[in-house]
DNA sequence: TCTATTGGTTGGAGCGCTCTAATGCTGTAG
DNA sequence: CTACAGCATTAGAGCGCTCCAACCAATAGA
């Protein structure tokens, strides 16, 4: 239970506890015969360095600190996977906290993350107040990913999502459909751009904008979906504001007899893995996920190494996803026919497509080299 | 871009170094005039303590470290929940990092953690071979999760596989099953047991096993549910190795004419937010997987604290959720129906289990009073 | 009055490392 | 044969903290 140190390493190679330090961050000044025999050394013994005991010496850390909002959300697991890429090809670790969404949480894991000194920050869609965050940007580099800052400390990656929305609007008038709903985000991360990419997307199609308000879950968009039903306001197509929303919205008009997308078409926005279920294939907005970590990786070793000052804005593009969940409307194809009738028995090219999709979405598979 | 230390609070406040470093490990011997007075002196610094500098100190770590094999899997974010739980309450802190199910990957992950030295480590579902475990756990405490280990010096944490197929056998069985096949989750992490669990339980009703190989994957479910179809050996009711191997299977009985659990049943396994989902309405196996995390938590504690040495082993029940994918088999309703057909139109019963499941099922809500 | 005792406080060593400046050691030029 | 690079190597201070032993009243006991 007790690791050697240097001194050990040392006194075994026969050289000094510095040149074992050099060794360790390999200097090129040191000869090759003392080299191997340190190397030699540390391997017998089973030696490896002790990264705060480094990190207090030479008051640099090689830690990237992570704090993701959520754990739950897959979402964040790929832009987690763009950092480390780039993180780790850098030379940096990476350690992460969870906030569960829970500002006072989030708060301890932030304090923790700083109790390391990480050489700086990456949080995810965080839901602390802006002046945590500014004041933690005073000790060290910050970027902030899926959330917005006027600080001019941090940096921020965010997609464009009023680009998203008119892309979903734009493919939906393009089958054909006119009256077109958007079930709102509310309070949600990103609902704001999101709403006004619909409403504008509508608007520049001379179209009537339809704002259901709803939230970030598939129980609401399924309430919503009924309140449309018995208000009577049900149009033939749904923006809904992520894919859980849709997936509710999706079930509550099935429930309803109606058939998505022969009756309705539905749009989801964030092509989360739910989408890519064949069970669901649900036509949506991808987000560059990795490349949002990639990105706040990049920005944040920009500061820390490069010593940059001037903030970054990156607001990269959305893009659209068709899948199963889009079609023309009813009225378009036939003349009035009752939309609460069943289509046709069969529609094997329906099932085709799907798994046309669905292979080309196929998982990365195991390389047998490694 | 500099945080103060002791010494500037030590100045501040008129007193020594060592007596703020009592202060802020709030000790008892303080009188209360000096404690009032560095805790001043550290507020108006915006100080906090380094904790390298003091783990390097005490030779001591407050950190427990986790390596979740796969953030993809929400899974494992639950497991974290349940740790991160026990972890604050004992006033430990929590490091994460990610192996990617890579061993290559994860070994780098847990060389990273083991470097902060933290006063344990907890590996969910870890890839790496037993030899880099039982070699980390000469030099710390560590507690394995979803992987079953021999050496004594580690403990482990796992659901009880076999229990869990039986569980649903058991289920299917008392809804007048005969033929039910396992898609199995051939290498899979756990996916022995639950054969086991199935083949035996299957044997104990006196019916005949029907093991089909699969993975832990939607496409291979609907690859093993087509390969039944096309060689004509379909039973009437389906347990998978995990929830997304049931969804793949659900969409290849519905692309192929069947419907469910009208003429099939499907049973999960692991009960993940897709199982919930009322779109999908998953009838599932449970594990309880926030008492994964406590109790991998409480176990690595003993062994930091208390100094236990003999290793745990637990073996947590699972228990059976029943949602919408199963019911009685046709055969035990109707005579001989072709199971081609699809039943009968608008089965509004059916959609109204769903709602009722759902809502049981349904989220927390965000509580007014924060 | 002198010695113990107690509770609060402090200096200093040291955790495992890095970094600077100094050291020793060649080899080559003067 | 001395001087001076130039290079490999090392001693030693110090990073921010903890911990131990020592210290210093102030009170209690003899």
């Amino acid at each position: 239970m007790v690791r050697p140190t240097m001194e050990d390493v040392a006194l075994r190679a026969g050289v000094s506890r510095a040149l074992v330090s050099l060794v360790m961050r390999n200097s090129p000044k040191v000869s090759e015969a003392r080299r191997a025999a340190v190397l030699k050394a540390a391997e017998e013994l089973g030696y490896s360095p002790h990264a705060m005991a480094r990190s207090l010496a030479s008051r640099t850390s090689t830690v990237l600190g992570v704090m993701v909002s959520d754990l739950h959300n897959a979402f964040f697991a790929e832009v987690v996977d763009g950092i480390d890429e780039v993180a780790r090809e850098q030379g940096f670790d990476i350690i992460i906290n969870t906030g569960g969404r829970s500002p006072a949480r989030e708060r301890r894991a932030l304090e923790s993350l700083l109790s390391f000194r990480p050489a700086g920050l990456i949080l995810l869609s965080p839901v602390v107040p802006a002046t945590a965050i500014s004041k933690a940007a005073e000790q060290l580099p910050i970027v902030l990913v899926a959330r917005s800052s006027r600080v001019s400390t941090v940096d921020t990656i965010n997609d464009d999502g009023e680009q998203g929305a008119r892309l979903a609007v734009d493919h939906l008038v393009s089958l054909g459909h006119k009256r077109i709903a958007h079930l709102d985000g509310g309070e949600g991360t990103q609902a704001g751009p999101r709403r006004r990419g619909y409403v504008t997307a509508m608007e520049a199609h001379g179209l009537v904008p339809q704002v259901v308000s709803s939230e970030y879950t598939d129980a609401a968009g399924a309430r919503a979906i009924r309140r449309l039903i018995s208000d009577g306001t049900l149009p033939t197509a749904i923006l809904s504001c992520n894919d859980f929303n849709a997936v509710g919205a999706i079930s509550a008009l099935e429930d309803a007899g109606l058939r998505v997308p022969a009756d309705v078409s539905v749009v989801g926005y964030d092509n989360t893995s739910l989408a890519a279920l064949r069970h669901v294939s649900l036509t949506t907005i991808d987000q560059p996920r990795a490349e949002f970590g990639r990105l706040a990786a990049l920005a944040l070793l920009q500061r820390v190494r490069d010593g940059r000052t001037e903030p970054v804005r990156h607001l990269l593009n959305p893009s659209l996803v068709v899948r199963n969940t889009t079609a023309p409307p009813a009225t378009s194809r036939r003349s009035s026919g009752s939309p609460l009738l069943p289509a046709a028995e069969g529609d094997s090219a329906g099932s085709g497509s799907r798994t046309a999709d669905f292979q080309a979405k196929s998982p990365e598979r195991r390389s047998r080299d490694h």
